[in-house]
DNA sequence: CCTTCAAGTCTGCAATCCAGACGTTATGAC
DNA sequence: GTCATAACGTCTGGATTGCAGACTTGAAGG
């Protein structure tokens, strides 16, 4: 199981790049900003194999993003922290990008956040 | 070697994460905003495999992001595209944010962009 | 021609990924 | 209460990807 160690960097960079640095943590912040809470949510919308969502969720808990309701047993949410929604910029700016410059004319990019 | 296919996904937060969910693509980035511009360089900096930077590369210039020049041959300079330059403001809300929320309070994080 | 350096390539091994099956505990219907 | 179902994971095995480090190749300098 792939487990988070934070990078101790002084670059802020490469610090948020240790965390932020891989795919499904990106998709499974995205659909926590849509609203997804609970483990078999992210598990149909993304596609994501069991394994590596129950390591990504472990490590965006130890990373202070998702906070776990309740912290123990079963039928749990997975809700976002303060600390989490501080992000949303980061994905506007990046939704902004991609829609700018990763789509074709013909192509219309979703909007983010949906709405 | 990894290769890049572009996501097709309707979703920019998604086509996004394909090509920047990568802790080795950030960084070369990151360097490449500071004047990174050489094989070796890369390499130096960033501790990163050779293989492991040859593909990102790779990705990098299909992506558009990179310009090879020259575009064969040795002693090879990788520039920065307009595309590429268009994802400084997603660097500074990344840095923004981490400086804010990855560092405790006795940390001093590195300015970025440096200088 | 000989050396050095830049820019990869190759090889072998370790970590990660995924599909799909399985286990366990809550929840709701009756 | 008890039975069925759904939620939340864990486990297994095989494929893919990743890395460290040695090797190769071509250009430049002397």
């Amino acid at each position: 199981m792939k487990t988070y160690r934070p990078s101790r960097a002084p670059c802020p960079v490469a610090r948020a790049a240790r965390l932020l640095g891989d795919r499904w943590v990106l998709l499974i912040l995205r659909d926590a900003f849509l609203g997804a809470e609970r483990f078999e949510e992210f598990v149909d919308r993304l596609g994501i194999n069991r394994a590596a969502l129950t390591s990504r969720l472990a490590i965006l808990q130890e990373a202070g993003l998702l906070r776990r309701d309740p912290p123990e047993g079963k039928r749990a949410r997975y809700i976002l922290t303060d600390k989490a929604h501080a992000l949303v910029p980061v994905f506007t700016e990046m939704a902004g990008w991609s829609s700018a410059h990763l789509f074709a004319e013909d192509e219309a990019p979703a909007r983010w956040p949906a709405g």
